[in-house]
DNA sequence: TGTTAGCACTCTTAATCGTTGAGTGCTAAT
DNA sequence: ATTAGCACTCAACGATTAAGAGTGCTAACA
């Protein structure tokens, strides 16, 4: 249990550290305004907070460093979250979502390069996630003799398009007759089960209406693989050199071990959804609470939007362990909500 | 003018230097099979070869370094492009194109990925340009009362969709009048002439056809933005990190000015088209040949793709001046070559 | 009993100073 | 024209030293 004085003390270590990047001696925390003590008093505590494992010794004529189990206590008890964001602030991230966009992707990329600006972190946006989106319809536009446009429309008014072409033994009618069937029997179909129903209802059914089996099945495959294909929401990055602003990435090795993990969003987009999606809103996972190992020394601060109620997707900062937790909360907080609103707004269903 | 015995040198110094990052001695020179010349004479030739501002020292008691007019000399002059790539090598890039993709821009965003690791610099592939492509086709399909999605087909197969978002007072249908207007009088059209062409045109025409002149022109100008948007091509980035590989950008300050420029997709696709549009299909612009600041002890090599003879996209490597010239440009001359197939074949008209 | 001043001690950081070794330029001999 | 030899230069490295920040502990104090 910590001390009413303890906790302050910790609160002003943690918030100094965050500053400065540099180990906090007792004598700082003592000149320091509305704290009345000396450093000798100061140092009996530090001793302490070290002893219960929430601060860290570089070396023995060093200051105090937050130790991991120290942050956490920090986000848990002592962040004052009362405090908005600045007036002039919030101003100017309301002018992001009044432009008029008309592409969710602009939205989610923008977002992304505003999180980062306004933080001074690696910002991460998940595009809304279609997983358990129903198929709303689906169309196709020819193009050449064998290549057409297949519109993939979800519930969500989520729109994908891929360029398909098919084997030069096959039709643009057969494909279009395909088409038409799938539309009657999969409309309404959450995306993830599209896979399965296909083969239960669908094989058979096109076995019977067209007369070349094998190459029914041959499309009916690759279509498959254009409906269900982006599953997964997209990634977009904002500020990822920002990265290289902190000192503790100025070692080249632990920067390039960040960075790349950073390029393959497919990893990424992992790692956001791994907790996000099921428990609150809002969550930071700090250092070693990351399972990845070149996370070790960073925290991922992440918060979900919605549509109505369901969460679809995840907007995030990555920065290191030393991070400006507070401000980086409610500008997530607040981009989170503005998103969500957007969002549902946008497709209003 | 430079003999054969100073080309040679020249050449083995390049060389030299590319692999081991590390001034050349007269010693290493001499001491290589087929040179049958004491280290004495080397550094006369080295010392005229400064002279001449091939060679600089970066202080008296050090090797030499190729300067950049040495690069320059070395890959007009020394590279012997007659060797081709190892077999294997071919056979591993082979199957990139022969994974069947359904998606131009997933084979845009794996050529990057393998120019990077081929290489093991920073890759960079500009997506098809539609610059100067016609319009095909315009098609809407309704989502919800105030939104739609609409497809732009250009002539060489390219399809865009954006959802665009309508004020509460249009109905749908007064768009699809539009749409079926902009269609008759905009096929085939070049892109670039649209927002001419429909000021100069349309705009009369849809003031005699729609009751609210005012209104038309709104979701005129809505269309036209999306019809035009994406005018310069998409920008894949592969091994964005393979940078910090490099011992020339094991400083941070550097590594991050051009880090950060890769970020900006809209200056990285100006830089590659500055040139390379016109002049022959490969390009090398070494250090300062660069404009941009960060660029200055980068180099940047280009290749163009297309479309039959018309190039529309650009294919490229940027990694420090000390560059493995003659393999990054083999291997982009082979790539660029299958994307030319591959976009040509698949853009069948 | 909690707080504080004082002091010896530790350990990093920066500066200083030879020493080493790679590499050069020049000269004289081949 | 080439090369061996030699004196010279200069970055890189390691050791030594000095400075300074910060600690822990003890003893005095309220």
């Amino acid at each position: 249990m910590l001390s009413e004085r303890q906790k302050m003390i910790l609160r002003m270590i943690v918030e100094d550290y965050i500053q400065s990047a540099e180990p906090v001696g007792s004598r700082s925390i003592s000149k320091h305004v509305d704290m009345g003590l000396s450093a000798a008093t100061i140092r009996n505590e530090m001793a302490d907070l070290e002893e219960q494992g929430y601060l860290e010794q570089p070396h023995t004529s060093a200051g105090r460093v937050p130790s991991q189990q120290g942050y956490r206590y920090y986000v848990d008890h002592l962040l004052q979250l009362g405090e908005r964001l600045k007036q002039e602030e919030i101003s100017k991230m309301k002018m992001l979502f009044s432009e008029r966009v008309d592409e969710i992707e602009k939205v989610a990329q923008q977002t992304a390069l505003y999180l980062s600006t306004f933080t001074q972190y690696t910002a991460v946006v998940l595009g809304p996630q279609v997983y358990d989106n129903t198929l709303r319809s689906l169309q196709v536009v020819p193009i050449t003799e064998h290549s057409a446009v297949l519109l993939v429309v979800t519930s969500t008014g989520q729109v994908q398009n891929k360029t398909v072409s098919f084997p030069d033994d096959i039709s643009l009618s057969q494909v279009e007759q395909l088409v038409r069937l799938l539309n009657e029997k999969l409309v309404g179909i959450p995306i993830y089960q599209m896979r399965s129903r296909i083969f239960e209802e669908i094989s058979r059914e096109v076995a019977r209406q067209m007369r070349d089996f094998e190459e029914a099945q041959r499309i009916l495959d690759r279509l498959l693989n254009v409906i269900v294909s982006e599953k997964d929401g997209k990634v977009f990055l904002g500020g990822t050199t920002n990265m290289l602003l902190q000192p503790e990435f100025h070692n080249v090795e632990k920067a390039k071990s960040v960075l790349s993990w950073l390029e393959h969003h497919d990893l990424v987009s992992k790692a956001l959804l791994q907790e996000s999606k099921l428990s609150a809103p809002l969550s930071v996972r700090i250092g070693g609470e990351n399972e990845l190992s070149m996370l070790q020394n960073c925290s991922l601060v992440t918060a979900t939007y919605r549509i109505g109620e369901d969460p679809v997707g995840v907007i995030g900062i990555i920065g290191p362990t030393r991070m400006e937790y507070g401000r980086v909360i409610r500008v997530l907080d607040y981009l989170s909500k503005e998103m969500t609103q957007l969002v549902t707004k946008w497709y209003s269903g």
